[in-house]
DNA sequence: CCAGAGATATGCT
DNA sequence: GCATATCTCTGGC
């Protein structure tokens, strides 16, 4: 069975809203959304979240923003919910994340994997937030960038599954524990109830 | 299948 | 100097 994008003339783009609440939530509701790349010359490529991983801010020892850090990299994750948070990472890829809460308030979710949409039987998972970036084409020109922008060049519209109605169930948190001391890890989800119906899906394990 | 190297930005000690 | 929100390639068992 091959699923269809939304059938209104033009999707949906998610709200301001959707970004500035819990970035837990955040986290687990941008399953199953959609990401849309466009670039100047009109092309468009869109893709189906289906793994995230939630960075809990000031408090969260793995967070860029751990203990109030902040500096040129880092600086978009200070702004609104909704803005791009790209950054170059082992002198070779980029992440993608999008930020959550509000201006002061550093947290983000990584993005780490995404589908080809409309799903084809050819298509193939972009599992990994490097490989995804490599894909898309996302590099530091698009940090900071607005992702309520209805025809900007990074958006995120809403897709067809509703967390809400409770169609996915959602992976395992994986525990790590640091040496010595209890300091923890952010929240990973993954998408698994839809999964049968993107038959090209992979998740990595851990 | 698994371990290690290498690509080398960024921030912290 | 060192660790890291990564990935690909290589060589060993």
């Amino acid at each position: 069975m091959q699923m269809k994008p939304p059938e209104t003339p033009e999707a949906a783009t998610l709200s301001r809203e959707f970004f500035t609440r819990e970035t837990i939530e955040v986290a687990r509701d941008l399953l199953g959304q959609i990401l849309v790349r466009r670039w100047p010359d009109g092309r468009q490529v869109r893709a189906m979240i289906v793994e995230t991983e939630a960075y809990l801010g000031t408090d969260d020892p793995a967070c860029h923003t751990f203990e109030g850090r902040r500096s040129l990299r880092n600086e978009s994750m200070y702004k609104l919910g909704g803005t791009s948070y790209v950054y170059f990472i082992y002198g070779m890829h980029h992440c993608f994340n999008v930020v959550t809460r509000h201006e002061l308030d550093p947290e983000a979710v990584l993005i780490r994997a995404a589908c080809p949409w409309p799903s084809t039987p050819s298509g193939r998972t972009w599992n990994g937030p490097a490989k995804l970036c490599g894909h898309l084409e996302i590099d530091r020109r698009l940090d900071g960038v607005d992702l309520t922008e209805k025809e900007g060049p990074l958006s995120i519209e809403a897709g067809p599954i509703k967390p809400s109605e409770g169609e996915l169930d959602f992976g395992p948190r994986v525990g790590v524990a640091y040496a010595g001391d209890a300091a923890f890890w952010p929240l990973r989800f993954w998408l698994k109830a839809f999964a049968p119906q993107l038959p090209h899906l992979k998740l990595r394990s851990s």
